[in-house]
DNA sequence: TGTACATCAGTGAACGCGCGTTCACTGATGTAC
DNA sequence: TGTACATCAGTGAACGCGCGTTCACTGATGTAC
């Protein structure tokens, strides 16, 4: 992969990520990069197709991290706790070097990918990542595996989801609104400490009660 | 307020909450509601103006409603318990006519209002109802209003905006994967009432430990 | 080793298109005397 | 009650602008004989 089309994949991701597929432009993306406007479409055809490869950058690094972690478990899939998947799925979110900004920039493209329906991307994530997915889902679902509960587990996922991308995503403006308030700021590292037990909390919420 | 501009108001809300501000043309607004495109300009002033007059109508109708059903409670604010502070924020977003339709409108608004940073907009909403915010978050905290966790119940609530926002507002997409995968549809309503136990659970996850 | 040609990486300028906004204008309604 | 004028609601056409994409082109590198 030529230096060039790096450079605007970088770029893409980091613009991207911060305002969004439509509200960043390919001359915003190319002269940040610092390559001739023309060299998107050379290196990868179209719009469409660099928001696939950011997207599919961030999947492979996940997917590959998620499973390594799972493997290196040494059980059965099926033998898999809830809780060992949660943690395998955020320490293949953070990667390797356990960097929280990687994380936080995921969450933003992703929550982008949502609103903002990009038809050819969710195909082209289903067409490449959807055996990964489901496996995973399969790990997180936990004890709660017998049929009748699926769809409730399935949808607390989803409050998940949503509970991760949106305070992550949002991260500095939210932070900047806690300070405006109370005039005291967290560390994104305190806010995942904050999150873990909620995270277990959503997926058995019965117990709360 | 003439025809045209509810017209104009309803349309725009409409397309907004399922495209997003940027996507979402004034020719297509105004097509759609079967107006001259410089109508907008004319009763709005532009197309910001319009996007705060949207948000206007409903955060209007929304603290009215809960201020109205707390209210009703007949306490002292301090008295405001948790559980009741968030029945009256669902009962608000809701209305009067338990439309979940248009919790779920709202909550797609909100949710772009978030993504494509509208920086008119969030001066807008804080120029006009900050009090009214202030006051809901108050109720909201319920017994954990000690000084030492204002900030951690402020990002739990944060957590469940997430929740909410993602899983309302994605309704439609993540029922369709359901359906895909489990074969198994849900209503908004049994959302809710899978939602109702899992915010409690949300804004107090030390009970799943 | 030298020559001819093909492929690859990158470029600068232009293309048509849809966008929000503006402007001069029309006709209906309201107000003053 | 009638007339003159002002205001209001709405319109059709045009404006400049930024967008993604295309195209003819250049120069460097690779390949075949």
């Amino acid at each position: 992969m030529s230096t060039t089309s790096l450079r605007i994949l970088d770029q893409a991701e980091r613009l991207f990520a911060e305002q969004g597929f439509n509200e960043t432009s390919l001359r915003a993306i190319t002269s940040a990069a610092e390559v001739n406007i023309a060299s998107v479409n050379y290196h990868f055809g179209s719009k469409k197709n660099l928001i696939q490869a950011v997207f599919n950058r961030y999947l492979e690094d996940f997917y590959s991290g998620y499973n390594t972690q799972i493997s290196s478990l040494s059980v059965a899939d099926s033998e898999v706790s809830q809780r060992q998947a949660i943690e395998a799925a955020i320490i293949a979110m953070l990667g390797t070097d356990l960097n929280v900004s990687r994380a936080r920039r995921f969450m933003m493209l992703l929550r982008h990918a949502y609103a903002q329906q990009q038809g050819h991307l969710r195909r082209f994530i289903k067409d490449h990542y959807n055996e990964d997915y489901r496996r995973m889902i399969q790990h997180l679902a936990g004890q709660n595996l017998q049929e009748s509960s699926k769809l409730k587990f399935y949808w607390q996922l989803q409050f998940l989801m949503g509970a991760a991308m949106f305070s992550l995503a949002e991260f500095d403006t939210l932070d900047a609104i806690a300070d405006a308030q109370y005039h005291s700021r967290i560390s994104t590292n305190e806010l995942l400490d904050l999150f873990i037990p909620t995270a277990l909390a959503i997926l058995n919420p019965h117990v709360a009660e």
